[in-house]
DNA sequence: TGTAACATACCGACCAGTTGGTATGTTAAT
DNA sequence: ATTAACATACCAACTGGTCGGTATGTTACA
């Protein structure tokens, strides 16, 4: 018997985001992951009770990662500077280096994945998604409003729909990647949210 | 004999479009379709020779309407004034109008559904997709350009990148407003880019 | 003008292959 | 001896696609 069941059950999860990300969750079948994952049928049906468990696990573990990378992240930025304009600049600054030290493709969005085929989910798996949305818009709000206290807007701005213009310009830029298969637009739509928020918050030239 | 063969091929194709922009390609079945549409399956693959001629099809009809909206629309701009920064302000202003007089939730974009699931599809289906995406950057870079001639910007920008952003905008507000079940958000990002706009190019306060 | 020859538009039963899922093993560690 | 962790064989439902057929056109020519 094995001694590490686990492993199996994260290559077969590694496996099917991986194809996933590429077909869809409707265009994937199980046995395109077990053939990929190199494991039976019923090691398959053994860890997951049907294909829409492993779609509700799959989004799970990848929300949970999502919001450990984004506290983690905000915290190495938050300890390179007391100035909130220069935290969240530095924030988004990280992002496009991680960005630029790929050197595949970037995967997408498990999120956006899902969200292209919402009629295939149950609505709680769509929550999953939401929340970790939501938990982006948040925590960039949150910096916001410092960041408006100390430095006044030069022009009057919602800073909800700024907070989420983090998350869209993501989203966004994953798209045009994936058609121009560049990951170099990610970077560079990062540094445009960068620019526009030196402009708004920023001291005049 | 129909008299209107054309009908039914539009039906089936309505009808496809709308069920992939709730289930991605992969997840839409033939069967799917012709009940949405109403129309035998003789019907349907009289019509077209696969599901993925269907496929094909859709884009192609998606990438010529989404072209002509386009131009039209910068078109329309143009003729409200003769200065471009204005004339691209207005652009985006158009959109903003057409969103927040949407009654239902936006369908989605069909070009970003097809992205997720890319594997599923021939390379010159991708093809087309890029090349829609690429018409716009060239019509907006072609403005940008304009604009940084009569008004310098504030700070250095790449307008290519800047161009970009606008295709970024549309798709990942699409898919925030997705999640959250709300057109606003795409309204109030497409504001956001105006903004950026602004500040770039706009006079000093 | 009538009609033979043919084309177009469509129907729905049917097919082989695939799908997600199950039933029944086998193996090995506790 | 029990049970977790698989493997194999299998199943019914569904998949995209084909088929023979029919109803309604259009065209050409006697």
């Amino acid at each position: 018997m094995n001694k590490d069941p686990e492993s199996t059950r994260t290559k077969i999860m590694n496996a099917a985001e991986s194809i996933i990300l590429d077909k869809g969750f409707g265009g994937t079948t199980v046995s395109n992951v077990i053939e990929q994952a190199g494991v039976s049928k019923g090691a398959f049906f053994h860890h997951f009770s049907s294909k829409a468990e492993l779609g509700e696990e799959l989004v799970q573990r990848y929300a949970d990662q999502d919001a450990e990378h984004l506290e983690q992240t905000l915290r190495k930025a938050e300890g390179l500077s007391d100035d909130p304009l220069q935290q969240m600049l530095i924030f988004i600054k990280l992002f496009e280096q991680e960005i630029e030290s790929l050197e595949k493709p970037f995967p997408g969005c498990l999120f956006a994945s899902y969200l292209q085929q919402s009629e295939l989910f149950d609505p709680n798996i769509l929550d999953i998604i939401r929340e970790s949305m939501l938990l982006w818009r948040t925590r960039v709000l949150d910096k916001l409003k410092k960041i408006e206290q100390e430095h006044p807007p030069r022009r009057d701005v919602d800073l909800e729909s700024l907070a989420d213009m983090l998350m869209v310009i993501f989203e966004g830029s994953f798209v045009l990647s994936q058609s121009l298969n560049e990951n170099r637009v990610i970077a560079q739509q990062l540094s445009n949210y960068h620019s526009y928020l030196k402009l708004l918050f920023g001291p005049d030239k």
